[in-house]
This record gives structure tokens, C-alpha cells and sequence, in this order.
DNA sequence: TGTCCACTGGAACGTACGGCTT
DNA sequence: AAGCCGTACGTTCCAGTGGACA
């Protein structure tokens, strides 16, 4: 106990003495806003013209947004509206600014209670008919005299909860009002989005469109450069640290959070390791750990039967049998099954499953034909056999089970 | 050269469940 | 509280298939 004590201290004073790489680590997260955001200039320059009539009390298109995850476009759009919400209030324009993320926000229910509440008008958690909160919304509206520019960031996630209802309502919500107007702006990661959307909908919502292309390693270079300067310490970077970074996000989409975390991990690898600076190695090390963290994150959350699946490769490939074909995982599988109790799904369903952990890339699959022998799959464990352990070991079941020896393979081998 | 194996993968359907609506 | 609805997950059925083998 007093040694666990002892330990602790030295590590909060560690803490507390502050960090000899990071100044401000915050500078790094997702959320933070910068002073400027590079090689945005133009996104934010259109944003601004199509928002700035709202300062004059005109009404503006509503626009939609689009572009992959780190891209940018929240924070653009956080960065022109809070200027905007400044410049109103200096000027004492009527606009108000509601920033919703409908992913996080979840039902259309509370999507119209944020707004309401935006509004400062009050919405019980539950109770009420939909149709209700939106009265009461368009009430507030209609009481006011406000510009309402209400941003719907993920809108892709109501309309696949099909939140069509709201979209057409809050579209059609001005040919209603007299004194307020809305002003809406969403904003996609999927570029399909507009085939899912109901035609009277869409041409409301996209009287201006507006796309970002990911960022290329120059580019990404210049971002992780100004948000460096904000939270390392000086000099703690060496040379070609950034580079690294950039060029290793970018090799993966160019999203911009990618890289972020990347040079985060960076900093904590070097800081763990008591170095005073972050060097290429940490980088390195620091993206294994991200993808390392990335499959046991995905591994622990299989469903069970994915997981016997697994398993039932790891087994096989334990065994060296050189056949690890559908129909021999799944016999092994069935087996695994009947030794902890489960029900076994059938074929079909687990030919399904090793096609789910293909996609994952936790299995490598490839159809063979095998002739007059059929036509099936050899499957192989697209992860190292440490990572499956660490996993399986943490549940008591399949702990039991990774060092069983099926019944089937010794059928085979006589 | 035709047969036939051991599947693959699409489609239709059943069931359980959570959350919204009334 | 009860009904409704969408979704997730699973089953059954079945047509289609590449290539070794008789």
C-alpha cells in the first residue's frame, strides 16, 4: 500500500511539475478552434458572403456542406459562426446561432428541444408529441424577430433514422413565419447523402453547396506546423517530425484529425519515455500504438459468435493445418460452441461473419476453387496471434478455449 | 467434356428489441 | 401502458460457380 502510495505521488508530481514537451496539449484536440485555419481561406471567404446578408436583417441560403471526416468543415463552420454571433451582437443584429450535432443529439425530439432551447425556450425531456415541440418552436420564432442559422452537423445520421419529417418542416418552416427567418446549414461526411433525401428537401436545402477535398500532405504540414507552435513547448519537435506525420495522414485520406492524434500520441510516447523531445522514432511507435489500440478497440467489441469465429482460425492456424477452409472453421466452430454452451448459428450466418471480419480486416479471405473438391474460401488471421490473445484472455469463456484441441482435427488427421 | 462438389452470396422472411408516439 | 415502427440479427431456400476428376 505505501508502496503504491509512493509510486502515485511521483507520478501526479510529475504531472504537476508540468510537462517539458507540451504547453498546451488542448491545442491538438479535435475540438479546438484556431486563430486561422490553413488552406481554408476560400470555404471560409464563401461561408462569410453567403452569412453576412443575416447581419442586415436579409434572409440567406440555406446551404449544405460536404467533404470526409477531417476535413475541416466543423471547424470552418464554428469559426465563421462564432465571428459572426460577435459581429451581430456588436452591430445589435437580430441573428441567433444554433449548432447541433444530430449524431450526438440522436432524435429528432431533441434536435427540435436544442433548438428550442437555443431559443431559451424550455421543452420537457419527453412528453410531448413531435408535432407539439415544433409548434412551440415556430411560436418562439413567430413571438421574436429572429434570424434564426440553425447548422445540422452529421445530418446524414437523422436521415438515416429517418428524419425526413423534420428536414421538410424546418425547410418549409419560413412560408410560415412573418417576423424570423431560418437559415439552415448541413453538413455531411456522406457524400451519398443526397440520394437518401426526399427531392422536395433537397432543392430547399442545397441552394448552395459547398465541398471540401481532404487535405494533401503539404497541406496537413502546414495545419500540425501552427497547432505545434500553440502546444509543444520550443524546440521540442525535431526536425522532420512534422513531415513524418503529415505524409503518414495523408496516406491515409488526408483527414486532418488523423493527424492530430498522431502528433498527440507523438508527444505522449516521448513524454512517457521521459524524453525531452519527440523524435521520428516516437512517431512511429506512436502510430503502431494508435493501430494497435484501433484493433484491440475493434476485437473487444465483436459480437460473440464473430469472436468463436476467430477463434476457431486462430485454433486451426495453431494446429497448422494447412486447410483452413469455410467448411473446417466452421465445423471447428460448431464444436467450440457445444463446449461453452452456445447454440451454433448455422453455415450461412457464419460464411456471413467471416465475410463481416474480412471487410475488418481481422480475417484474410480469398475464394478458391478446389474442383471437383467445390468452391470455398481460404481464410487466414489478418492480426498477430499476441493481439487475439491479450483479447481472448480477457474473457473467461474463450480463455478456456485457446488452447483447445477440436475433436474434428484429430478426425482429420487419422 | 460433362459432372459434381462445397461452397458463395442474394433474397425473402421471422423474431426480438429499443425507442417513439399516442 | 400499449401499439407502432425501424433496425439488427438470424434462418431457410436456392441459383450460380470454378475447376479437378472420371
Amino acid at each position: 500500500m505505501i508502496i503504491q502510495k509512493n509510486v502515485l505521488d511521483e507520478v501526479f508530481n510529475e504531472f504537476l511539475k508540468g510537462s517539458s514537451i507540451f504547453r498546451k496539449r488542448e491545442a491538438l484536440r479535435h475540438d479546438f478552434i484556431p486563430e486561422s485555419l490553413p488552406h481554408r481561406e476560400e470555404q471560409i471567404r464563401y461561408l462569410g458572403e453567403m452569412l453576412a446578408p443575416a447581419l442586415k436583417g436579409s434572409i440567406c441560403s440555406n446551404i449544405l456542406i460536404y467533404g470526409k471526416t477531417g476535413t475541416g468543415k466543423t471547424a470552418v463552420v464554428k469559426y465563421v459562426l462564432t465571428r459572426l454571433n460577435k459581429k451581430a451582437k456588436e452591430l445589435g443584429s437580430p441573428v441567433r446561432v444554433s449548432f447541433i450535432n444530430c449524431r450526438l443529439v440522436g432524435t429528432e425530439y431533441r434536435i427540435f428541444s436544442s433548438l428550442c432551447s437555443s431559443l431559451n425556450t424550455s421543452i420537457p425531456f419527453t412528453g410531448l408529441a413531435l408535432g407539439e415541440v415544433f409548434d412551440r418552436f415556430k411560436k418562439t420564432l413567430e413571438s421574436r424577430e429572429i434570424l434564426l442559422i440553425v447548422t445540422l452537423d452529421e445530418i446524414d445520421a437523422i436521415i438515416k433514422n429517418r428524419g425526413d419529417i423534420l428536414l421538410y418542416e424546418l425547410t418549409r418552416i419560413n412560408e410560415g413565419l412573418k417576423n424570423s427567418k431560418v437559415t439552415i446549414l448541413g453538413i455531411s461526411n456522406d457524400l451519398r447523402f443526397k440520394e437518401l433525401l426526399d427531392p422536395r428537401v433537397l432543392s430547399t436545402l442545397r441552394e448552395e453547396e459547398l465541398i471540401f477535398r481532404p487535405y494533401n500532405a503539404d497541406e496537413l504540414y502546414d495545419i500540425l506546423d501552427e497547432r505545434a507552435k500553440i502546444a509543444f513547448q520550443e524546440n521540442a519537435l525535431d526536425n522532420g517530425v512534422i513531415e513524418l506525420c503529415s505524409a503518414l495522414a495523408a496516406a491515409e485520406h488526408g483527414d486532418a484529425r488523423r493527424a492530430l492524434d498522431l502528433l498527440r500520441v507523438s508527444g505522449e510516447v516521448a513524454e512517457r519515455k521521459g524524453d525531452k523531445n519527440v523524435s521520428e522514432e516516437h512517431v512511429r511507435e506512436a502510430q503502431k500504438r494508435i493501430e494497435h489500440d484501433r484493433i484491440i478497440e475493434s476485437l473487444k467489441s465483436l459480437p460473440l459468435h464473430s469472436k468463436i469465429v476467430l477463434l476457431s482460425v486462430y485454433i486451426l492456424k495453431n494446429f497448422n493445418v494447412e486447410r483452413s477452409i469455410t467448411g473446417d472453421i466452421y465445423n471447428v466452430y460448431y464444436e467450440l460452441c457445444e463446449e461453452m454452451g452456445y447454440i451454433p448459428l448455422t453455415q450461412r450466418r457464419v460464411s456471413g461473419l467471416i465475410s463481416e471480419l474480412d471487410i475488418m480486416g481481422l480475417l484474410n479471405s480469398r475464394i478458391i476453387s478446389l474442383g471437383r473438391y467445390g468452391r470455398t474460401k481460404k481464410i487466414s488471421l489478418g492480426i498477430a496471434n499476441k493481439i487475439i490473445i491479450q483479447c481472448f484472455l480477457e474473457n473467461e469463456q474463450l480463455k478456456k478455449m485457446v488452447n483447445y484441441h477440436p475433436k474434428y482435427l484429430m478426425n482429420l488427421k487419422r
